[in-house]
DNA sequence: GTCGTACTTGACGTTTACGTCAACGTAAGG
DNA sequence: CCTTACGTTGACGTAAACGTCAAGTACGAC
């Protein structure tokens, strides 16, 4: 358990938390948890919708949305498209905020070194 | 105030409180808050950082960079420079994130679409 | 005058996402 | 057998970022 902490870059407590939190379902073997393929995958997804700055909340709604992406029944196929839309729209919003934000960072950065220079 | 409020999409709590945490520091008319220019852009700054998940700390540290670009200091601005390399190179970290969870997204949008009309 | 609205400070409450500590089990190594 | 390391649950603590009163001030409209 620590070892998949260490790889994902977080604590023992958070993976515990997060189970609390329905998040991931482990396998246990005894009393002790064994983490399979789809709990990394899961994981991984959540701790990159917190760099993003989403919530548990969000995040859970996202995993548990692409888990459910085998579910064949047509009226869920089509919610969750228009979910994923939606989440796709959001994040091409982001891409250009964060495209104006690096734009300003380095032009200010520009205006450094051009001072800089100029200072000798 | 509340009017600023509303513009910047945030309650005038908000505004109090990071006038309280030395964000913003607005003039006054009698005790009422006045916001120029400069209030306005640290603002949005601050908003935009929170919007990309990062902490007041964080948020704090940059404005006050950006407010400091002045600062003709040989010292203060390669210290400057540095910063802004280092945020810059976190940017563009996140953009290749960004752009990744796009791809999966719309990947798997293009499965559900696939299925749907498999499915008539 | 007083009503309504917007502002002020101050204090306490709340949610999120964990950290920390206690008390215990268990498996490996010397 | 004892220690060490890692695991377990449970309870309580905490920092960040506000929300939510409470109580008072200021100002224009009626």
């Amino acid at each position: 358990m620590g070892e998949l902490a260490d790889e994902l870059g977080v604590t023992t407590r958070t993976l515990r938390f997060y189970e609390a939190e329905g998040l991931v379902s482990p396998q246990r073997s005894g009393s002790n948890r064994v983490y399979g393929q789809r709990d990394h995958a899961r994981l991984r997804l959540i701790l990159r919708g917190r760099r993003f700055g989403m919530t548990l909340g969000e995040c859970r709604e996202i995993v548990d949305m692409y888990d459910g992406a085998e579910s064949s029944e047509q009226r869920q196929l089509q919610i969750l498209l228009a979910r994923l839309d939606e989440i796709a729209a959001d994040l091409r919003a982001r891409q250009a905020d964060l495209r104006r934000t690096l734009g300003e960072v380095t032009d200010v950065a520009a205006q450094c070194r051009d001072r800089l220079t100029e200072l000798g």
